[in-house]
DNA sequence: ACGGGCGGGACGACCCGTTTTT
DNA sequence: AAAAACGGGTCGTCCCGCCCGT
């Protein structure tokens, strides 16, 4: 879907390779199943089906991945990645002004949708007690949630956010409202401006919670 | 997964109560459904795991609910009525005052958490392009966005909400929160308190949106 | 192979059945299974062929055995327990009586040579460390071995047998020439008279064992 | 399971030793292939499996043996060639004296009991009507039968034997009891010794068969 | 009407032996 | 000699009908 990557593909030719070049590289493998799983879901995505949107066997696929858990974790696995190279990026600043950095959050994930997806579905599965993608997660979240709480506790330090406000409730409900938005989104074909709506979200929380300015707490002034 | 489900719906309502009320069995059925659900997914639960649960045969359970698609219409159908009826009485205030009442609707959710899990799925599975389950799920959203911003017009025409409140995003951002929320006690094993912080965020929207009363509109006085 | 056995099948039609009645019999599940085991070995035979052979399908035999181990371990129980009900009845004596009587061991087992090949093909796949047949076969040669070492024993103390005679032994190289010659018997296309050799070999081990008669000490005088 | 082997091993002689000696990798793999059958079994035996054990893949072993038969073939082979070897050297004096040396067998089995378990499971596997092993291993009974007997009717016409011994019939006991002897080997663990029990049931065999000395003649004397 | 034993297709995942390509 | 891919096949088992008893 996004071509092929001309950054990542040729980076490792140098290395003496023998034997026959692979039709398909483990690469494709993931992308296809990627999109595979967000169209028909985790369970609903079969390995033959996978293969055969590649042009090969599910026998062949099998040198890449030899199971479908396999798959799926290597498919969560890059999902992640993307997620967090882009979601460090936006943190870097610190403070508030990564907050706002945030806000530009849900205009990133317009050029994901495929990933999007996957990360609703998989959100939903980890309810399940059993599922084998619970840890991973629960991990995930707990690991967004003290990035979102540490942010703004160092705004708070940094005297930009108001001392009186509750870090780690504020993280939840900006998780909940990007997990909640995503739904919507898919919801209207992807036609809801979800950058817009997520930046708007955010400006009403950082008015909330930011330090008033001196010159805008008085505006009869 | 519900098979021909639009086909035979219509022309063979079996479950639907029409001539003498479904026997108490058929409700067993239902319920049993839905907790394992809740427990294994849609996908991960057999109609063979059903009917062990209560005791009889998948052959003994077909002659309630000739295909599984049927026995999650059932499944579905029940949920949306136990959440309808309790909706109801909730917003019965119109305006300002059933926004507020519909603060209590995490800790309503608290009792229902098998209801809850399988709300989740389904709104996950919705997603999909394919599924059948799609059109339900986004007709079931957009009658309780009406019902939210209907709420708030209400709130504006009755002088209880500020007039450039946007009600339709509003009612988005409150949608959103309460579907990440409920994401995040599943993965808190449930020991987030729901109530408690649904309660809370509402009452941070009603501080936006509402007009300011005139004591408290000059503070520094 | 031995048409309906009119012994075991209509032996509990007493009981309240219900349902439509089975056009196979668990019995003839276990029974077909052993013949094509005995033709093409335990891994050479497939659930698939066995369900073809009685004209189900594997479908259909998933009733009666979930799993290919489940009616593997069907079929050694019931060629265990043809065995047992076998020798029970040889043995009954006791002492050097008994051990004559085991002479016709081979002749029994010339009227069921499935059972003998499954045995044969048992006895192989136990020598192989992670098999989960070994134990059930290891336990059986003990048992065996004990019952025949048992007997001898009885024949010393009886004053049948030479006390000098090492019971343990003479019971290892019993069964060891009992399971050498039914590979012969085999390779032979079972052409080689079974039931003739094992007598002829229990001849020759009573004959060296057994407490020399008084008059035949002497023939001379 | 090996393919076709009638048609591919007389046209391509590829493991034959004719012209130059193996490399030493083949035997390195027949060698290999030879533990894991003995471990696993001809069926749960795969090419993958002796690949990785060499650190090649089974691409790389294609090139030695171009099927899972023709390697199986070596295996057999190989196997069959080191108990030619040794036998011939027991066999060399003939007549009573070579059964005596026989007697040694058990102890020379000791030292290789990967090459036991492969007959074992060979012998085991030809019972089977269409396996490809039947026809070698019937062979190779017949042949070590012939030379059982033929020691024996060796021993007859040197005045060694008693004349009327039957040379088929004892050799048919003795691999009988080597055959079966060497499953109880595995039985225990390979703690049963061997080479003691087998030059015991050969020393029981020779006193039966052989003539009477002059003076043990009369032991009354 | 309710329920149960039984059987039918179908398909998914795994994996295996082999061939093709470089 | 390695790597990639194929085609086949086994096992599990799932959803669903066909009949029959109560």
């Amino acid at each position: 879907m996004q071509g092929d990557n001309p950054l990542t593909s040729p980076s490792k030719p140098a290395t003496t390779r023998r034997g026959r070049p692979p039709s398909v590289a483990a690469d494709d493998i993931v992308r296809a199943a990627t999109e595979l799983i967000s169209e028909r879901g985790l369970r609903g995505t079969t390995v033959a089906a996978v293969a055969e949107r590649l042009g090969i066997t599910d026998g062949g696929l099998f040198h890449y991945f030899p199971t479908k858990g396999a798959l799926i974790d290597a498919v969560i696995e890059r999902a992640v990645e993307h997620q967090v190279s882009r979601l460090r990026a936006f943190i870097a600043p610190g403070g508030l002004a990564a907050i706002e950095a945030l806000g530009e959050w849900g205009t990133v994930n317009e050029e994901t949708p495929e990933l999007v997806a996957l990360q609703i579905l998989l959100s939903a599965e980890a309810i399940l007690p059993e599922t084998p993608v619970r840890m991973n997660q629960v991990q995930r979240y707990a690991g967004v949630h003290d990035i979102a709480a540490g942010l703004i506790r160092e705004g708070i330090e940094r005297g930009e956010v108001r001392p009186d406000v509750d870090a780690d409730w504020e993280a939840s409900a900006l998780i909940a409202y990007l997990d909640g938005i995503r739904l919507q989104w898919f919801y209207s074909d992807r036609s809801l401006p979800l950058g817009l709506y997520v930046r708007r979200y955010f400006d009403t929380v950082i008015d909330r919670i930011r330090v008033p300015s001196p010159n805008a707490a008085d505006p009869d002034a």
